[in-house]
DNA sequence: CGTCAAATTGAGCCCTATCAAGAAACGTGG
DNA sequence: CCACGTTTCTTGATAGGGCTCAATTTGACG
């Protein structure tokens, strides 16, 4: 929230943001003017925090433009990415309820901008709206379910099998070329740089990817969705 | 759900054990009225399965009496346990939302009655109580941060300390004696049965714990405590 | 062309999963 | 009360995965 420029909000077109969020999904258009005018705009530059780990939460924030980081920060200082959000996508749903700090902080990975609803505006809105609770106990529940299922693949699940799984999930979101360095993808996969980018090369001796500086390319997709019953979500 | 006994729901008191419950927490006990004739009670023995992962779900349910492991299952028969919950918890927040079957799977770890409310009241008293919604979101905030917490864990924390976070959550939850088997505190520190046994004989030798069969005494809480900075939750 | 971030590769070592076997505690049925 | 099976606990040996530290190379960008 420091260092950002305030922008006016018309100028990403808050409306269709919030028509096209996740979180708002299936209103009336009409329904959502309400909200309009609390909206508040900010841009953040590449590599810039969006909110630290353990601040308190005062209001909802989506991003318009860009995408943003979230990540889980340890107290030794390592960091596993949670979430990659972009367009339409909540990066603290949970905080706005409760109003407290968590382990989680946001970076922006690109040129950002962030829709800031403030709390009270958010809750009063939500109460009326049976439809936005729903949408949020989906995106909850598959946070629950993911984040489940990565603390199980820790356990149990080679490097190489976790990188599968999470270059195949950013194929999905991001299609070719997938816009991370091998730092990024060890926060994802939960893992070294240096034992992602082992991994890598071997995923590419295999004739799955190819990869280049800061991208990497999806060459047999399938064979990498074999590996994957059970997918991840970012 | 099967091989259940049904029971009338008298016998152990659904007006109070709504009124105890951190999902209905801070109602006034008239608003609860109109939730108690929609309870169904069940029974479930030592060991029995109260819903198998996979399963859609139709009803919220809460635990009445006895103690519940809800457990997150792999494809390759691997569980970690999600969840320990007692008297007035809830073991399948999401589902009642979603209606999805997920990852998880429930049994229970004594003689249990389960507190059955169909989908539908459920929803429609949700929606009419914001203070309910705002449990619901404290109560997943932190599943998700706990759930997160337990990733990174994985990651950089040894089997030891790991075991000392599950021992000193089980202890606020439960003091002593915390009636577990090595089997079942491996499940919940994300290991083996001998791993965790190991560490256990470690924490033993250096007076921290005592064990018996199928139970844990904490010694020396306080130490135990130094080493868990951002405690578990389940 | 200098600087810096990213990628690559290697050597070493620690942790812990796995396999195996035995002891101890408990419950059961005779 | 005892014999037996079952569960839990204990301990050992082994091997392998991956983290750590370290050095080098490559590419991007001003």
């Amino acid at each position: 929230m420091r260092h950002a420029t305030d922008l006016p909000s018309e100028g990403t077109g808050s409306q269709t943001l919030l028509r096209h969020s996740l979180v708002f999904q299936g209103l009336e258009p009409t329904d959502l003017h309400s909200l309009e005018p609390c909206i508040d705009m900010r841009a953040f530059s590449k590599g810039e925090a969006i909110f630290p780990p353990s601040e308190p939460c005062t209001s909802l924030l989506l991003v318009a433009v860009g995408l943003v980081k979230v990540s889980v920060c340890s107290s030794s200082g390592r960091q596993i990415t949670y979430l990659l959000a972009e367009r339409g996508e909540p990066i603290n749903l949970v905080g706005p309820f409760t109003g407290r700090p968590r382990l989680l902080g946001a970076t922006a990975l690109t040129e950002t901008r962030v829709a800031s609803i403030p709390q009270a505006p958010f809750l009063s809105f939500v109460y009326d709206h049976p439809k936005v609770i729903h949408n949020i106990m989906r995106i909850l529940g598959q946070a629950i379910d993911s984040a489940n299922s990565r603390i199980i693949d820790m356990f149990e699940k080679p490097v190489e099998l976790r990188l599968m799984k999470v270059l195949h999930t950013l194929h999905r979101k991001f299609g070719n070329p997938i816009p991370f360095t091998g730092f990024e993808l060890a926060e994802l996969a939960g893992t070294t740089t240096e034992s992602a980018l082992r991994a890598m090369g071997r995923l590419r001796r295999a004739g799955l990817v190819r990869s280049q500086r800061g991208e990497v390319h999806i060459l047999n997709a399938p064979e990498l969705e074999r590996h994957c019953e059970e997918p991840l979500w970012v």
